[in-house]
DNA sequence: TTGATTTATTTAATATATTAAGTAATAGTA
DNA sequence: TACTATTACTTAATATATTAAATAAATCAA
């Protein structure tokens, strides 16, 4: 009977857990200060650039067009971003953190660098850098291949 | 002005990032199967072992007990899970796959060990191997802490 | 043996993911 | 200019994620 590799030594499956492992311990820090964790990746991109195209945003946040389109709706609502058109390209929007905005980012960065701290203490310096050295070998060993 | 680290040196978005590049070359097979994500890390996880309870079943696929509770609906439905009331205690349910969920299983199996070795081929099975033990480090660090 | 507590799962509500299709503006070509 | 294709984003539909609350069975304590 065919049978499949064990859930140690599956690559996807051990990305997910560690991914997981690691969320769980930042989660309760954005939930206190009102954001779930996609909402988070987008301020942080809009924190470090401005005037970010949809499209770019997307990318560099790794969330979907069709979702990045509701999350931004629902953080303009909460006023923490802007959208706006752009005039030398009208399909293009424009999107911007709002004062509000950086001001949340600003309060979440030392918070989110603490738990990032207790990681570091957890794991090991050493190891963590060099599991961040692997994934980055990961990420462009798979990024541009067929 | 308060600053984050670079998304290159954090652990979540490469992670996230890690396991989307190696998804994205799993998922275009798993579809031609039918099969959403979460689906298969149900079935291989019942493959591997009978009359499984549904919150051990969400431990194994890292899936939350709500989402598992609709994904079964919607295997049941499909013919390739049954879920029987466990008479020793009536607030379990013992998931097992059918005849049909097996035979699926056994004609993803070869497929997905296609797509693994490609990985390996990309990636180099040495570094392959050391990026799994990183990772299986970082889990057994971070689950019992805190 | 009753009542309170815990456990296992489901329901509900809102947020996000995924795929496909739609819309509107731009760019390219005859 | 009119036609076509492409680009940027949104809408729609279905699936999953997350948190809280509900339900029902089992356990525990008085």
């Amino acid at each position: 009977m065919a049978n499949l590799r064990q859930i140690s030594h599956s690559l996807p499956m051990q990305l997910l857990q560690a991914r997981e492992s690691a969320m769980a311990l930042f989660r309760p820090m954005l939930r206190s200060f009102g954001l779930t964790d996609q909402q988070w990746r987008v301020i942080r991109v809009l924190a470090n650039q401005c005037n970010t195209e949809a499209y770019e945003l997307s990318q560099q946040s790794m969330i979907l067009p069709p979702s990045l389109t509701r999350i931004l709706k629902n953080l303009e609502e909460d006023g923490l971003v802007k959208r706006t058109p752009d005039y030398n390209d009208q399909r293009k929007v424009l999107i911007n953190l709002t004062t509000r905005g950086r001001k949340k980012y600003e309060q979440v960065v030392p918070e989110s660098e603490k738990v990032y701290r207790s990681i570091e203490n957890k794991v090991g310096k050493e190891e963590l850098n060099d599991l961040l050295r692997h994934l980055v070998a990961l990420n462009s060993s798979l990024e541009f291949s067929e």
